[in-house]
DNA sequence: CGGAATCCATCACGATACTG
DNA sequence: CAGTATCGTGATGGATTCCG
């Protein structure tokens, strides 16, 4: 978690930062429903490396977005998913759908 | 302007793909209120190079989502502004102010 | 299954100089 | 004022290997 003194003054900066990088906006828009397996967001985001995958959940979970659950199984089973500080981003997620639906609308 | 063939399936992807990088949604957030001229653009966002935001700005134009007028004046005086196909992102910009408001206010 | 560790590639981004 | 043209670098992301 940031403290105070790290975020930018604008508060649009400070959002664009925690969900800065080429993946973040689309691991919460799976995370949104439920939870997830990490081979099963793997799969699902085709594209995302395993160390990008990582990378991004450990930052979610450090800015207080996301959690980590391990049910301490063999063989694992870890689910990820939103904290409710994460879910307050679902806002921003459905803009982002609802732009995203409008501009295939009207392009040719 | 892209075609419906090079976007994603997805709507969110589609969106996140026009507002990828580091710096377009501070620039959304700037080009909600007015126009702005290059210079003053650059000075306010402190921290862009006039590379990147040439870059950027030629990306949104290309997108539809800006627009470039040209005085034609000497010294030259140009503005850059939101056509209706980018102001219909500014909901997205809404939530990220809403979210990183929220998100200074709850952490200590 | 869910990673860690390592190495590598690219390109987004930045610095600098110059121009109509 | 509003760029263009080069050039450089470093963080981000990707590929591969290994592990409990």
């Amino acid at each position: 978690m940031k403290t105070k003194e790290e975020l930018p003054a604008c508060p649009v900066a400070t959002a664009v930062s925690l969900i800065g990088g080429k993946w973040k906006l689309l691991i919460l828009r799976n995370l949104k429903t439920r939870p997830w397996r990490f081979n099963e967001l793997q799969r699902d985001l085709e594209g995302i490396s395993q160390k990008v995958l990582t990378d991004s959940l450990r930052q979610m979970i450090d800015d207080g977005l996301a959690y980590r659950h391990d049910y301490h199984e063999t063989p694992p089973h870890v689910e990820y998913g939103l904290t409710s500080l994460g879910r307050e981003m679902l806002p921003i997620i459905d803009a982002l759908a609802d732009f995203g639906n409008y501009y295939k609308s009207i392009i040719q």
